[in-house]
DNA sequence: CGGTTCCTTGAGAGAACTCAACGTCGGTGG
DNA sequence: CCACCGACGTTGAGTTCTCTCAAGGAACCG
């Protein structure tokens, strides 16, 4: 299996200790607990500490605790093209729900925690309790907008703008924003190269509306960025 | 109200003899009947015969009876965007599901047929039957994969080959195919000038791989489309 | 230390866009 | 009945945004 749910990786979940306070899959712990805890380090070499594969079975859904996952495609030649940047609280895994075959990879971006609720599990759950099923269809609703939001035709600043306020707005503090991914993901996600995005940053820099040291990134115009990538519509997604 | 259920538009759905026999909304008429049928005709006058606006309160879902539906959004320029084209099976306004405010407008392409389904009831509705918040889960999850799908970085040709190949599947019969939409619809959905769809489209014919007659297209090489599109996975859609 | 990945910057190429012109079609009204 | 108008579709010419190719420096890891 794609994803190792053995003893040394996995633990009990404490949702009650869990910060993640708006997890959809927020349990009491001592009832019944139907997920796992499981800590995950990004690897170079790609297949390793895989949470999904394209085309496996589907194991089921993802709740990230901490840090960053993404889901992506291969293409024949090879490429990777990352289809969504999971944060604490988001599911992985919601366009596999219920497919027997997994759409996508998922794998962390940074040292990650995530807990696993089985497949199965999952659907027992949803035949008897509607509000499970009505919380799932509202949380892929809510993707399904983001998605059709970034699939519009926009110029590359507008996409970078739009990008870095959406992360910002889910993992940044005050006017600083750590990026948990490469530029090469960043463009990935985009649709853009990798070049483009430096060349993009590079451009809001000479602006003055941010300051880019590598992954730390200090906004210094956030209105700015707004104005521009505002169009797009990731960051307010109804 | 955007969609008017006026007593000279309301028939009763008569599910028992609709075409549609995987209408995820067939009832059986005479029992709980929570859904119109509709006729609509496309209107050049923006704004009239509209089934959705975007930002207006969510009225509910359509099923598509026959014809085609697109659902789109304006941009600050006045731009019209389309999101999706809907056919007959299709339900319309599953992005705007639970939220309180529609997502985007929808209006009919050609003359249509629809199905009329009250948010109020669905929620009633799906709070007792998990049967329907799974199965309108499952359609969303379809639409999620098939947006995703699209939002990749392919080029002109292939996303008009994955479209034709998809929109015969969908409604054409054997290997002749009707466009319901103009060259600038389908350029809207596919992020591409109409003048490039138009390109393309010169360019498969030049290949003989189809003959273009405005909106009739006769498939002559469907392998060849298919090898072109496939990446971009919209036919596909697992 | 090598080796690899990441990030940046420059130069050139290309795919798709914009602008523009023209023909067709269908509806409208004089 | 036919001229007019607008929307649609096609084709050409030029432009531009982003990509590709290339090279160099920095950071990280075994």
């Amino acid at each position: 299996m794609a994803f190792d749910l053995s003893p040394q990786h996995r633990v009990a979940p404490h949702c009650q200790a869990c910060p993640v306070t708006s997890c959809p899959t927020r349990c009491d712990d001592t009832a019944h607990t139907w997920q796992a805890m499981v800590s995950l380090m990004p690897s170079q070499k790609p297949g390793s500490r895989t949470l999904m594969r394209a085309g496996e079975p589907t194991e089921g859904l993802f709740a990230v605790r901490a840090g960053c996952i993404k889901s992506y495609t291969i293409d024949a030649q090879g490429n990777e093209h990352v289809r969504a940047f999971h944060f604490p609280g988001d599911l992985v895994g919601l366009d596999s729900l219920g497919s027997s075959r997994a759409a996508a990879n998922a794998a962390p971006v940074t040292p990650s925690q995530v807990c696993a609720v089985p497949a199965a599990e999952l659907q027992r759950q949803m035949a008897t309790q509607a509000t499970l099923a009505t919380m799932l269809l509202e949380k892929t609703r809510r993707e399904l907008s983001q998605a059709l939001s970034l699939s519009g035709e926009f110029t590359a600043d507008q996409r970078v703008a739009a990008f870095l306020l959406q992360v910002h707005a889910r993992i940044g503090s005050a006017n600083v924003l750590r990026l948990p991914m490469t530029r090469r993901e960043i463009g990935s996600y985009l649709r853009l190269a990798t070049e483009t995005v430096s060349r993009v940053l590079a451009r809001f820099e000479e602006k003055g509306w941010l300051v880019a040291a590598d992954k730390r990134i200090t906004l210094l115009n956030a209105e700015a960025l707004r104005e521009l990538g505002e169009p797009v519509g990731l960051g307010l997604a109804a």
